[in-house]
DNA sequence: GCCAACGTTGGC
DNA sequence: GCCAACGTTGGC
């Protein structure tokens, strides 16, 4: 890694489902911990994550599988408070407060996109080969994504 | 609601 | 450390 790589912004794609927790939501909240994350691959994603990191909003288990707007990362990883809470659908008995397993970071609001893009027409672009999203069974819910699929979807919205 | 793809668990 | 069984995700 060169010196620089943690001065450069990353950019990143964070699923949500809608029936759950929609763009609306955090439009109306300005800024949300994104909790709830079990998995491991995603979690040592939003570790990597720093301030001002730009995220795709991307909404699944849905009528029309989209990207729908725009968040920024506006804490870095710390430990998400609902595994410790019994009540909680995403409690973790495993997970103590000496040693958390699950991390989330905040998400700001940005923007929402007036058209959303799409699953199949993220798929159907040539511009966006590899993006992590069109493969087939990706069910990782928090991905990264490269800077020019990241610009290319801006700058063709 | 179906089911394929995937991640995790646990027996051995 | 393998791998079958199980649970979950998520497009369709």
């Amino acid at each position: 890694m060169k010196w620089y790589n943690n001065f450069m912004k990353k950019y990143w794609l964070m699923k949500t489902e809608p029936s759950c927790f929609s763009i609306d939501d955090l439009k109306e909240e300005k800024q949300t911990a994104w909790s709830g994350v079990r998995n491991y691959q995603a979690r040592n994603f939003m570790r990597e994550m720093s301030l001002g990191d730009e995220v795709f909003i991307y909404h699944s288990s849905c009528a029309v599988p989209a990207i729908v707007g725009l968040g920024k990362v506006v804490t870095k990883a710390y430990p998400d408070k609902t595994q410790f809470d019994k009540k909680d659908d995403h409690y973790d008995p495993k997970s103590t407060k000496e040693k958390p397993i699950w991390d989330n970071v905040d998400i700001g609001y940005m923007k929402t996109f007036k058209e959303p893009i799409t699953l199949s027409a993220l798929k159907f672009r040539g511009d966006l080969s590899g993006m992590l999203v069109r493969e087939q069974g990706s069910r990782l819910s928090v991905q990264p994504v490269s800077e020019k699929h990241f610009k290319s979807i801006l700058e063709n919205l």
